[in-house]
DNA sequence: CGGTATCCATTTGGATACTG
DNA sequence: CAGTATCCAAATGGATACCG
């Protein structure tokens, strides 16, 4: 696809770039990450209790394509029950930063964004009094 | 809709990254903004162009909600033919950070992950990629 | 416990046509 | 030039049922 080159910046770094996004852009990838980079090794069962929201099937593509991409190492234990753990690669956990990158951006100004929504969609969310709850509610 | 609160992470925290993901997430946010960051103010098809691949639709979808967002101003220059630009805000100057974190992993990494991706599918050369299929010595 | 398989509603996004 | 409107195919993803 694409076959057009355009100026500015280089093909391949724009292919790679999609590539990845479409990688972490998908909607429980950075959370897994995030998970593993904060308790290290999980179970299956461990993450999805975490994530709360992932549907089983979900959970475990997001997983599967980490693995394929070598992101995450699957380790399978032959009990009864059976129990397989997660944990990042050194791959995976230098993603890490950029996650990181991200969290702390939409911490810091996730606020700011819901704000401008509100003001874009019409309704004057700021002094508002009755209902004085932000789009999520900041940490508290 | 996740009412279960979980340990480790905020709730609202998490609520605020998916947020932010579904919106950077997508297919191309990260590439107008990067853009925008590059070149500062654009018009709609300069855009069009130096992204190559991106819908008239798609454009159009993806500015407005970065206007919505708070992250991009939309100027309309009541001029024949009309022109429109468009920029970064000050908020979405902030994102850079963050996006260029990203853009230096798949840079980085980008490489390394197509070749776990041919190693995953049995094969070592990351030619093409076709539909995921099971690699020898999973089950059975 | 840790999956897989199937079904199906919703979302996404390209193509196309039309507008001021 | 910079959109908007409509249509429709494909991808996404939850729900459910079943399996080793």
């Amino acid at each position: 696809m694409t076959p057009t080159p355009q100026p500015g910046i280089e093909h391949s770094t724009c292919m790679a770039m999609t590539d990845i996004l479409n990688r972490i852009g998908d909607k429980w990838t950075v959370m897994v990450v995030g998970m593993l980079s904060r308790n290290g090794t999980m179970r299956f069962n461990e993450l999805k209790r975490s994530i709360s929201g992932v549907s089983q099937r979900m959970l475990t593509l997001t997983l599967r394509n980490l693995e394929r991409d070598g992101l995450v190492t699957r380790t399978i234990f032959p009990e009864i029950p059976p129990r397989v753990e997660y944990s990042l690669t050194e791959l995976g956990r230098t993603l890490k930063k950029p996650i990181d990158s991200l969290w702390a951006w939409s911490e810091q100004h996730g606020e700011a964004v819901g704000k401008a929504r509100g003001v874009y969609d019409g309704r004057q969310v700021p002094a508002r009094a009755e209902a004085p709850r932000r789009y999520a509610g900041a940490a508290g």
